[in-house]
RNA sequence: GCGCCUGUAGCUCAGUGGAUUAGAGCAUCUGACUACGGAUCAGAAGGCCGGGGGUUCGAAUCCUCUCAGGCGCUCCA
């Protein structure tokens, strides 16, 4: 809560004391005063439903609680307030006057990039995974929008004064890269001349593998045939790892997102955490021998199966170095640890929370979070099967090289990361091709983008008319009185508060949505009201501290979303 | 069968238990400046918020049942 709400609060709440005093309000205690948020200017600046929630306690009618309360207020002794209503069933409203609306040009002047920032989640050290795509081909869509998204929720995260970083963990061991090495094998000798080869069930069909393979028969020939065949695949398949992790990385980087941590799989089970893990699980009695297999107790946790922690031939099954991983997390010193997984990953959440639990780890510092399945549709509407096990599946890479014949390289990194951050995460998201492509000049984000070039625009067109912005302290903001205005400078106020909970609930896309909405505020105000005007020169001076605060929050907001705030389209 | 997600305007989606008229974008229809950028703006039309029941002064929102769609329930990762 900002400084404006708490001194309204104070007088709020003096008002209900001093009505209590007076014996006309018979509540034992003042609860909590709730602030609903206002939706049209006639609701005021803040409004609250107080009155209602005292009415079954104080056995009064809410409007006369209200009126009440009202009555204790004095507008004139706090310069705070222009006017109280009361409204609906009981609603107070507060209109602030408009000294306190100037005040969030002025906070928006002085503080300029970390308007918005706060430092609320300050000590608090966060680690988010996301993408970690398994190393075995091409980053697919939805790794698009589970990396779109755990970054801006890091840079979220950072803005309200977290420590919070990037982290990438590789599974880059175990079965699903050993039928990767050998579908590598394959398809190498395949390209060889060998006959009579066919991929596997659980093998991988890409084509580019194909190609890979290829690369390796063009640069170094038969020489792998050499090898023995258990040679060969693993070399194969370290050789694979490297390079599909190569090519996920520069795909991530050409999107915007880089991470500060690549974790490897490999590693954790190389550094004996694992053992250590399931000593833990042994000594707690978690752990149980059947059918030639150790299994951990799911039941015990609440879950209805028990599942396979040692499979029969030894080997770990993947929740043990995940687990592991986990613990490694926790040692490191993050305080929260935020998962993002994929929509197949819902059996896991369970798991990895049961496992975390059994680890003696607070409940509440891991959190996890599906980021749902985003369906390609194509012109006839028709989905489009984006398995990494079939043949042929879109791309990431693929999306930005589509969306960039039409609105170049730049953009199209925007708008893919505005569609991506425009939905709910648990929203399942339609991707429609050919409106991404052929409606791209209408798309959202080329409006918040215009709306800040238009800012910028206006600033250009004053420097040739020789008009220098002044600073704030020497400019007169009462000519800042037109209701579109104070409509602006409202939602301006917003800002932080938006930012804020949309970290703290980890919804990246109430961002673009308040940006779309500040932009729908900005265009009709500049369609209507010319702010270069050389006859009034105040004025003028007024309407560009606003237009510099719009252009501010509209640059803080886009950096957060990782979309640029260009100055001209 | 069990679990998770979703269901809001023709389409894609926002919506924190609170306000008369449930909001945007796209699509449709009608309009706009000799103007700081028309990638804009003004307006119209479009809704039993999947359905039933419950809690409440008040429910798109909470509870419950139910219907529909998607996904997950491997000694795969």
């Amino acid at each position: 809560m900002d400084a404006i709400k708490t001194e309204v609060y104070n007088i709020l709440e003096s008002a209900i004391h001093a009505a209590v005093a007076a014996g006309e309000l018979a509540i034992s205690e003042v609860p909590t005063i709730p602030f609903s948020p206002t939706k049209t200017p006639e609701h005021g600046d803040i409004a609250t439903p107080i009155a209602l929630g005292l009415a079954k306690q104080a056995r009064m009618a809410p409007r006369n609680i209200a009126e009440i309360i009202v009555k204790h207020i004095d507008p004139d002794a706090h310069a705070i307030i222009r006017q109280i209503d009361i409204a609906g069933a009981g609603f107070i409203n507060i209109h602030l006057s408009d000294n306190y609306l100037y005040d969030t040009l002025h906070t928006i002047a002085a503080m300029q990039a970390a308007y918005g920032t706060c430092e609320k989640g300050a000590g608090k050290q966060v680690q988010i995974e996301f993408v970690s795509a398994n190393p075995t081909g091409p980053l697919n869509i939805v790794s698009g929008r589970a990396a779109a998204v755990g970054d801006t929720l890091v840079n979220l995260l950072n803005a309200i004064g977290c420590n919070a970083i990037r982290e990438f963990y590789v599974n880059d061991a175990g079965g699903q890269v050993q039928r990767f090495g050998e579908s590598i094998d394959d398809r190498y000798r395949q390209a060889l001349g060998e006959e009579g080869l066919e991929i596997p069930e659980g093998g991988y069909q890409g084509e580019y593998l194909q190609a890979f393979a290829q690369t390796i028969v063009e640069t170094e020939g038969d020489a792998y045939l050499q090898l023995e065949t258990d040679e060969r695949v693993a070399l194969f398949r370290d050789k694979g790892i490297a390079h599909i992790l190569t090519q996920q990385r520069t795909s991530l980087e050409r999107f915007g997102v880089n991470f500060d941590v690549w974790s490897s799989e490999k590693a954790i089970r190389d550094s004996g955490k694992p053992e250590e893990i399931i000593r833990v699980f042994r000594e707690n009695g978690y752990l149980y021998e059947a059918e030639g297999a150790t299994w951990f107790r799911m039941t015990d946790f609440g879950d209805d199966k028990d599942c396979v922690v040692i499979k029969s031939d030894g080997e770990y099954t993947y929740f043990v170095p995940d687990a592991a991983y986990h613990r490694d997390k926790f040692d490191r010193g993050f305080t929260t640890v935020i998962d993002l997984l994929g929509p197949d990953h819902q059996g896991h959440i369970t798991h990895l929370k049961n496992f975390v639990k059994g680890l003696g780890m607070p409940d509440d510092w891991l959190e996890i979070f599906i980021i749902q399945q985003v369906n390609l549709v194509n012109a006839e509407g028709n989905r489009l099967d984006m398995s990494k096990r079939r043949g042929q599946f879109y791309t990431l890479d693929t999306l930005i090289d589509e969306l960039a014949e039409t609105v170049g390289e730049q953009f199209a990194v925007d708008v893919a990361r505005y569609f991506f951050l425009m939905r709910a995460n648990s929203s399942h998201l339609d991707f429609n091709m050919e409106l991404a492509i052929t409606h791209a000049s209408e798309n959202p984000v080329f409006y918040i983008q215009y709306a800040h070039a238009r800012c910028c625009s206006i600033f250009e067109q004053g420097a040739e008319q020789g008009i220098t912005p002044k600073p704030i302290q020497e400019v007169s903001l009462k000519r800042l009185s037109e209701p579109m205005e104070h409509e602006l400078i409202r939602k301006l106020a917003e800002f932080p508060s938006i930012v804020l909970l949309s970290a703290e609930a980890r919804e990246a896309h109430r961002i673009p949505h308040y940006l779309h909405e500040l932009s729908g505020i900005f265009h009709p105000y500049y369609n209507q009201h010319r702010v270069l005007d050389p006859a009034d020169m105040e004025k003028t001076h007024a309407r560009l501290i606003l237009i510099q605060s719009v252009q501010s929050v509209l640059k803080n907001g886009l950096t957060l979303l990782g979309i640029s705030a260009p100055t001209s389209m």
